[in-house]
DNA sequence: CCGGTTTCTGAAACCGGTTACCGAGCGGCG
DNA sequence: CGCCGCTCGGTAACCGGTTTCAGAAACCGG
C-alpha cells in the first residue's frame, strides 16, 4: 500500500519488475523482452508516469537548459532575436532561461548564478563585464551574441563597421551632405559601437574632419522622437542624421513630421536593422539589413552543440554579412528598377535584389573586411527575409 | 588524492568535517560551533565551492523556476510584460523559463513538458487550450495572464470590455461617427476578444445596428499599415477605425499619411494600450491605458507565492482598471487643460490627470462593472506611468 | 558527584532517476 | 550431455545535495 507519489520504484513495484527495467523501457535503451516491455509500458500509461526532470538531470549531470542574457527588450530586433533563439532551443527539447540585466546593478552576480542552472549561456554583447564573462566561460560554454568575447569565447555578430561606413559614405559622397549627426550611444552596446566607428571611418576616408560627439539616446522609438526635438530646436539643425537603429530613425521621422520638417528634403534620416516598418513608412527608410533571425539561430545552434558536450565547438568569431538598403529617406529617388541616381560608395559591391521568395537563399558571398578571427559563412537552412519590392540593396 | 569535482563530500573531507556540517554552514541553518564554522567557511571560500543547483533542487523537491508561456513577442506590450515578470521573479532568486508558442502546432505538449521543469506557470491567455490548461493546473500552480482560466485557476487581466465600450461610445456619441471598422482579430487573444465585444456593446447601447465583421489582422505595426491599405483603397473608406492595439493604430497612421489621408479630419484612429509612442505621434493617439507593468508584477507575485507552496493562493480573477486617454486622433481638440469640447460618455467617470511624479499613486477606485469573481485592488508599490502633459484621461 | 539539559557533530537515509555489473536461464553445438 | 554465449533483468552504486536521528561532549544545578 506504499502507493505514494509516482516514481520509478513505484512503477517497478506495480509492474512487478525492477527500477532498471522501468528506466530501460521509459528510455527505450537496452534489451527488454517484448512481453516485459508491454507490461511496464502499461503500468506507465495507466498511471500517467513521467520521469521527474530533476532526478534525470541530476543523474545525467545535465540541466537540459540554456540561458539567454540580454539588456532588455526593446523593439523588434530583440523580439526577433529571442524568438529565433527560443525556436532553435525548443527544437532540441532544451528550455530557455532568460535574464534581463537592464537597469540592474547586481546583474553580474545573477548571471553567474544562472550559469549554475544551465548547460550553456548566450550573452548579449555588452551586458556583462569581460571579467565576469571569463568567469562564466570557465563554468559553462558561453557564446557572445552581437558582440565579441574574450579569446576562447566564440561569438556571433553582424557586420556593423563596414556597413555603417558604406552608409555614411553614401550620405557624404553621393549626397554631398555635411555636418551629419550620429544618434545613439556607442557605449550602449557593441553593435552601436561598431556603427559609430563606421560613421567616423567614413568621415576619415572621405578626408573630412571627424564628426562631433554622438547624440547619446536610447534605442527605442520614443528616444528618436526625443532626439528629433533636441536636434531640430537647435539654431542650426543638421541636414542629416545617422541613427543607431531603425526604431530611433522612425521616431526621428515622427518628430520631424510633428515640426513640419520634411524628410528627406530638409532632413536626411537613416536607420539600421531593416525592421519591417522601415519599408512601410514614407519616406521609406534607408537602412542596413541585418540577418537577425540567422544571428539568433546560429548562436543557438553553436551553443546547443557546445552544451550537449560536443567539443568541436569553434571558438571563432562568426560575422554575418549585412546589406545596405537604399530607400527614400536618404534623398535617393524612388527606385524604379533602374540604376541609382548616383553611384554607390566605391567601397561596396552594388547589386539589386529582386523579389525573392520566402525560402530564397541569399548568395554566400564573403564580406570584404575580415580579420583573422573572422569567418563568414552562409547557412542555407536559414530563411531569408523578403525584401520589399523596389528596395535597392547594396552589399 | 580523491580531489575530483567540488562537492559537499569533497569540501567535508578538506575541512575534516561531515557533509551535514558543510551543508549546515553553507545554508546557515542549525547549530555549528564558531570554530567549526570558520574552518568550513575557509574551505568553501578557498576552493570557491558553490552547491550544485540540481542536487539542491532534487533534495528540496523544488525547481526554483517558473515558466512564462506567451504567443510571441510583438511590440512594447509583450516586452513590458515579460520584463516586468522577470524582474519580479529574479527578485526572489527564481529563474524564468520562456516558451513562445507562436506558430507552433505542438505547443500544448511543450507546455506540459515545461510544467515538469518548473514550480509554477504563467500562461498568456489564449495560448493553450482549456483542456491543457486544466491538465497543467493539476501539475503545478498556474496563473492566466491577460485572459480567464477555467474555474480554480487564478487570472490577472486588465479591463477591456468597458474601456472599449467607452472608447467606441466616445466616437459614436460624442463625435457622431458611423460605419466604424474594428481592426484586429478577436480570435487572436482574449484581450482583443474583449475589445471587440466592447466595440459591439457600444453600438448596441447607442441603438445602432451591429457593426460589420472586424478586419482581421495581426497586432504588429506593419499589420496596421496593411490594414490602412485595405481600408483606404475601398470605394467608400470608413471615417473611423478602432484598432485592437496601439501598434496597429500607429501603422494605420503611417498608412494614412502615405496616401495623404489626414487624421483625424478624414479618418479617425484609436488605439489600445497607451504605449510610449502613442503620445508622441501627431496626431497623438486616443487610446486606453493599460497598467502593463502592474499586470506583469501581479501575475508574477501571485505565481511566486503559489510556487513557494503558500496555499493561500486566491483563485479569483483579478481585473485591473484601465483609463480612456483622449488625445487628438479621435478628433478632439488638443487639450488645453480646459474642459472637453464634448461631454464624456455617460457610462464613464470623467477626470483629469495632472502631471504626476514617477512614484505617484493612482487612486484605488473600483472599476464599474465587476462580477462576483472580480476583485479590483490597488498596489501602492507599483510605479505609475507618467501621463504625458496635456493628456485627458477618463475613467 | 550525579542526573538532566543543551550544544555540537556525524552516519545514514532520502530526493528520483540512470547504469555498471553480474547472474540466471536458455538454446545451440561439439 | 556438458559447455559456451547470448539475452534478459535485478542489485546496488551513484549523481550532489538536505535532513533526521542519535550519540558525544560540555555544562548546569542540586
Amino acid at each position: 500500500m506504499g502507493s505514494d507519489r509516482l516514481t520509478v520504484r513505484e512503477i517497478a513495484r506495480l509492474a512487478g519488475v525492477s527500477v532498471a527495467t522501468v528506466s530501460r523501457v521509459s528510455n527505450g535503451v537496452g534489451q527488454v523482452s517484448e512481453e516485459t516491455r508491454r507490461r511496464v509500458q502499461r503500468a506507465i500509461e495507466e498511471h500517467g508516469y513521467r520521469p521527474d526532470h530533476l532526478g534525470r538531470a541530476l543523474a545525467a549531470g545535465r540541466h537540459g537548459a540554456v540561458g539567454l542574457v540580454f539588456p532588455g527588450l526593446s523593439g523588434p530586433y530583440f523580439s526577433e532575436l529571442i524568438q529565433g533563439f527560443e525556436a532553435e532551443a525548443v527544437h532540441t527539447r532544451t528550455s530557455v532561461h532568460i535574464l534581463c540585466t537592464h537597469l540592474r546593478d547586481d546583474s553580474d552576480a545573477q548571471v553567474v548564478e544562472m550559469a549554475r542552472r544551465v548547460d550553456g549561456l548566450a550573452v548579449f554583447g555588452g551586458t556583462v563585464s569581460p571579467d565576469t564573462l571569463r568567469e562564466l566561460a570557465a563554468l559553462v560554454p558561453v557564446v557572445v551574441l552581437a558582440g565579441e568575447g574574450p579569446p576562447g569565447v566564440p561569438s556571433v555578430r553582424a557586420e556593423n563597421v563596414a556597413a555603417a561606413t558604406a552608409l555614411t559614405r553614401h550620405l557624404l559622397a553621393d549626397h554631398g551632405l555635411r555636418g551629419l549627426v550620429f544618434v545613439g550611444d556607442p557605449r550602449n552596446s557593441p553593435d552601436v559601437t561598431g556603427r559609430w566607428e563606421g560613421f567616423r571611418a567614413a568621415h576619415r576616408q572621405i578626408g573630412l574632419p571627424l564628426p562631433r560627439a554622438p547624440l547619446r539616446v536610447g534605442l527605442e522609438q520614443h528616444d528618436g522622437v526625443f532626439a528629433a526635438d533636441q536636434l531640430l530646436s537647435r539654431a542650426a539643425p543638421p541636414r542629416g542624421v545617422v541613427c543607431a537603429n531603425d526604431e530611433t530613425a522612425l521616431g526621428m521621422l515622427v518628430g520631424a513630421a510633428a515640426r513640419g520638417v520634411r524628410v528627406p528634403a530638409d532632413l536626411v534620416v537613416t536607420g539600421f536593422d531593416d525592421i519591417p516598418m522601415a519599408a512601410l513608412v514614407s519616406p521609406a527608410l534607408t537602412t542596413v539589413r541585418q540577418p537577425v533571425r540567422e544571428l539568433a539561430g546560429r548562436t543557438a545552434r553553436l551553443l546547443l552543440r557546445a552544451a550537449a558536450g560536443e567539443t568541436g565547438g569553434s571558438d571563432a568569431a562568426l560575422v554575418l554579412p549585412t546589406d545596405l538598403v537604399v530607400r527614400r529617406s536618404c534623398g535617393c529617388p524612388a527606385a524604379t528598377g533602374a540604376g541609382p541616381a548616383t553611384a554607390p560608395s566605391p567601397a561596396t559591391k552594388a547589386g539589386f535584389t529582386t523579389e525573392a521568395d520566402r525560402t530564397g537563399h541569399r548568395p554566400a558571398t564573403a564580406h570584404g573586411p575580415t580579420d583573422k578571427h573572422t569567418t563568414t559563412e552562409h547557412d542555407p537552412t536559414a530563411a531569408g527575409r523578403r525584401p520589399a519590392a523596389g528596395d535597392r540593396t547594396v552589399r
